[in-house]
DNA sequence: CTGAAAGCGCTTACAG
DNA sequence: CTGAAAGCGCTTACAG
């Protein structure tokens, strides 16, 4: 490996001329010729600033670490591309962890902060998570953003338009002649759930629709919560006409409980779901999604982070360009009141 | 942040003393109290040691780099969380990164090994890439290895038994007393497309069965290529009875184009694809897949990554435990020779 | 059994 | 316009 020292033997200099020229140091004056022969020896040696000198130096390790609970999930998938590309923009490299190194038994969150191995966190809870509470755990001043979670006190957020997303996809409903209409939601205690139960309640309301609790599930968002939450469904008829649901892996879990059920979808049954990932487009018949900018999402949750690490207080930001699109495919019929 | 130099004065000791009891030193001999005294000091301050410091000194970083195409793709998605666990138990994090970071007009990847940021590299190739030569132009002596690929001379591989899936898939098929079996196979460029065909032929060769060229096509493991696949099957009648596909994503278009068509699967297409990722469990009908280890090979690469790394020479590694494995569901039926 | 010292590669006041 | 020197936090021969 090449270092400074042999750059600037080689172009006659000494390292500190290197290194502020590398540097671009707006401070620095050097004649032409001299900066010249720095860059030419530069180029000959092929020398790259070595990484541990820099960040043990300057106290930064140009790393941030993105916790989710499960990569093996399209949404988390999505949004990890975000992450990585705005950060890549503010040169900064992206590590990949589960949300329980959070957990004070596992503690490899708090090690990689106190290392100095990461300057900050992009955060994603498990549903089942109590609470953003375990991030209080962390050593103090630690820069940590949790996405897909709106206003938490302590800590910067970033989030999209849940409540708007949930809004739309009952509206659709709605203008289809549907007043029977259940809600396939998450958890009670998560952020985006209750922010998506909002929307539903708030467009039943302003249609003057009264809402029926027996066709509300908060079960979560994975396949399996789906199935469950049609099962519970099923076992209290009147059968609603149409669903929201407030995920796309717990739709796929609906369509297939329905399926097995034989109940026919859309024929007796409307669904729209919240989150267009690409499996929205390969069940059958294709689920009629509203969609979010998860990619948004995950950018702007780096860029965020970059503005705390530099210093910013926390900030909530809501992520709504683009705003939620409803995406109309297969899984719609219109309704009794059409 | 605290020192090791502010553990040494509170314990009343050299640094020299406190770094060897912490790296638990073999060779050192301290009196007992000295040691407890140490580690009481390290306890009450909190102390971890910097990262910078360390890799500085040690001339390694404790990282290594894994490139995928996208993880927006159930099956990388399972590689990485292999990759994932198998490296923090050898103490090494791992970095998220693109393939096209080999490109040379991107660079990215060279320069993270040359400025010591990472000490390896995994990678999955981009599947339209014209070869493993992109890897020659890293810097000489990067570890790295190749995932999903077989036996390239230059650099350590790790792969499943791909050659087996094919067999099995179409030995399924064959019992079910299918005779026209086609496949949809990845480019024929890829190691892997290359393995499962192979299978799929020497299936066929076993029963005795002929193959039909217009029945194969390898357009690749994208749900469009599964799409474009059905439709080239379908301008070339007869169609065959059953199709062996060599990527669930690729099934899941080669489903989704068959409906279109109005072709009922299985009733008048089997299907059966390599790759069991939670898609294949929700599409309609679900799919009969072939399971091979995709968590075990992202696992293994990283443990082969070490291997290489601590300068055992390349090595090409078949992940075969579990063995492929045959998941029926609902995307086949018996064969007109049953 | 323990400590003083060199050095990993870098940046940045400071001096000239 | 350029250089000598200190120091970021660590490990490890070497000396005693």
């Amino acid at each position: 490996m090449t270092r400074l020292r042999d750059v600037a033997e080689r172009a006659g200099v000494s390292v500190s001329v290197v290194s502020r020229v590398l540097s671009e140091d707006p401070s620095l004056r050097v004649r032409d010729d001299t900066r010249a022969r720095v860059l030419e020896a530069v180029r000959d040696l092929g020398y790259t600033q070595n990484h541990a000198g820099r960040a043990l130096r300057l106290r930064w390790s140009g790393a941030v670490a993105l916790l989710v609970p499960d990569m093996n999930n399209a949404i988390f998938a999505e949004v990890s591309r975000g992450v990585e590309a705005a950060a890549a923009e503010a040169d900064l490299v992206t590590l990949l962890g589960r949300s329980e190194w959070l957990d004070p038994e596992n503690g490899r969150a708090a090690r990689l902060c106190q290392q100095g191995r990461v300057d900050g966190l992009i955060v994603q809870l498990r549903d089942e998570e109590r609470s953003p509470e375990i991030l209080d755990l962390l050593p103090p001043g630690v820069p940590a953003v949790l996405i897909n979670w709106h206003q938490h006190r302590g800590i910067s957020s970033v989030a999209v338009d849940d409540e708007e997303a949930g809004r739309l996809a009952t509206a659709f409903l709605l203008e289809l002649g549907h007043r029977e209409i259940g809600l396939v939601g998450g958890f009670a205690q998560t952020s985006t759930a209750r922010a998506r139960e909002t929307g539903y309640r708030k467009a039943l309301a302003d249609a003057g629709v009264t809402r029926r609790e027996a066709w509300t599930t908060r079960l979560g968002y994975t396949p399996e919560a789906g199935r469950a939450a049609f099962a519970r469904l099923i076992d209290t008829p009147p059968l609603p006409t149409a669903v929201v649901v407030s995920n796309v892996n717990a739709a796929a879990g609906v369509l297939a409980a329905a399926r097995d059920a034989a109940i026919s979808v859309p024929e007796q049954l409307s669904v729209v779901t919240v989150h267009d990932t690409w499996i929205a487009d390969h069940t059958n018949p294709a689920l009629t999604a509203v969609r979010v900018p998860t990619y948004e999402l995950g950018a702007e949750s780096a860029r965020t982070l970059t503005r705390v690490m530099h210093g910013e207080r926390k900030q909530h930001v809501l992520v709504d360009d683009p705003p939620p699109l409803l995406v109309p495919r297969g899984t719609h019929a219109p309704g009794p009141h059409a």
